[in-house]
DNA sequence: TACAATTGTGTACTTTATACACAATTGTAA
DNA sequence: TTACAATTGTGTATAAAGTACACAATTGTA
């Protein structure tokens, strides 16, 4: 938890070393035991909760200033990360503005204004990540896509966006890569997608769409083990993997 | 052609009506004659081509800025826009930094900051713009979509990034009702997409996926008048294209 | 009045999507 | 040891969508 005089600190420092009024908002998906899940931080002493993000750095790309910021929330170096939308209301950081006009002097301010945020979705392996607070929060967790509390600020709608724009990448560009281990069953990359869509799909009819796809390399040996059936395990085709996401599935016109 | 001095004073207002750091560039796309068209800047006496573009006001949501922006430009009130991508390279507007940095002192330079830039794009009925220059352009006209020259700073990207999402837009929604005149023939239609994706279509099974979409409705009466035989006219039902805009085309999964 | 250009409509064929069924494997409970 | 439930692999019939192509109708012009 910050005291006054910390958090007066870090506007000065914020102010010598970002860019001001622009911040960063990230949606963290990661897939887990058949379960999506959004990366969420809380508030020190209260139930709030909000969208790891950050600032930008007076000369950082901002993809950049994106990556930087999830290392530090996840621990990985390098992240897949896609820009889906800027949210720039002017009004969206009043409940910001008026917290922090009551605990910091005004010329010292450094949230006086007002903030756009560049939203970016990340999708990263689960069990890479290190989840890990910031200054102003003292959890930070992985919640399921369907028990998402309601966020601060407009995190809610950056997340829904987050979402609806990742649902939409589903129909011309292969997912996964990113988000499942080197090696998984079929059935396993089935249940991403339905926890993406939240919606079941059928087995066999999956199956043959996503093989038709030609990004999956299957392995000559089933996984073991496991009670019934041994499955065979996958792998994602880099290269073919690659071309999709460049080129897209559906041809349209 | 601003003068030095003009130059000073815009500087001094910007800095205290504009977020600084921060632009907006539109591509605005209107259709001609069956061409689809872009509408660009040139700058005084020099052969510089650049987008529309702008700043945003202290307290303006972005996207009334963009609308702002593009009503002086285009004379229209109302317009379809569409954000798409924010550009955010810190050397992205270098060209501009160091051309003020040369005219300007440095103290009142307002163009001396890296600037991001949110891009739009816009989608217009040809016939109601009035191309309009900014001040700091001689020129305002319309180009067809291949013969766009060289732009200045990073335009070339943003309107390339444009296309492309227009491009894609195609695929899962309606388009047509910004950039057609109320009624139209389904060959003129055609040409629409077809300047769009640079690709000639089959007439016969254009007509039926295009009519498929349940978002056309056919007048009585065909067009007179013309060589040739007479066309049937249609136009948008409203109801169904704005249905078709939010929920999309594709089921995809 | 024949003709070129353009538009309206239809049909056969291929590909893709959807709905469903059955056989094989494996641990577990009887 | 065996029957059973759960799960996985594979196939097939049908519907829908996409592709390729043909012919007739209309209209101004040579």
């Amino acid at each position: 938890m910050l005291t006054k005089q910390e958090l007066i600190e870090y506007c000065d420092d914020a102010r010598e070393t970002y860019l001001d009024h622009i911040s960063i908002d990230c949606v963290v998906f990661g897939f887990h035991e058949g379960q999506m899940k959004v990366l969420l931080l809380k508030t020190h002493n209260e139930e709030k909760w909000y969208l790891p993000g950050g600032f930008v750095l007076k000369r950082e790309p901002i993809e950049m200033a994106a990556n930087r910021i999830l290392k530090e929330r996840t621990g990985l170096a390098e992240i897949f990360l896609e820009q889906f939308h800027v949210f720039g209301d002017p009004d969206r950081s009043k409940v910001h503005n008026d917290m922090y006009a009551d605990m910091l002097p005004p010329e010292r301010n450094w949230f006086s204004s007002r903030f756009l945020s560049i939203g970016y979705y990340a999708l990263v392996d689960f069990f890479e990540v290190t989840p890990t607070p910031d200054r102003f929060s003292e959890i930070c967790e992985w919640r399921d896509l369907g028990e998402v509390p309601e966020l601060q600020l407009d995190h809610s709608l950056i997340f829904k966006t987050a979402l609806d724009t990742l649902r939409l990448q589903l129909n011309y560009q292969p997912i996964g890569y990113n988000l499942m281990p080197k090696e998984f069953t079929m059935p396993e990359l089935q249940k991403l997608y339905e926890t993406i869509l939240d919606k079941k799909l059928d087995r066999r009819n999956f199956q043959r769409r996503i093989l038709a796809f030609g990004i999956l390399n299957r392995a000559e040996e089933p996984r073991k083990g496991g009670a019934h059936k041994a499955p065979y395990l996958y792998s994602f085709d880099l290269e073919n993997y690659r071309h999709a996401l460049t080129m897209g599935f559906k041809g349209g016109w």
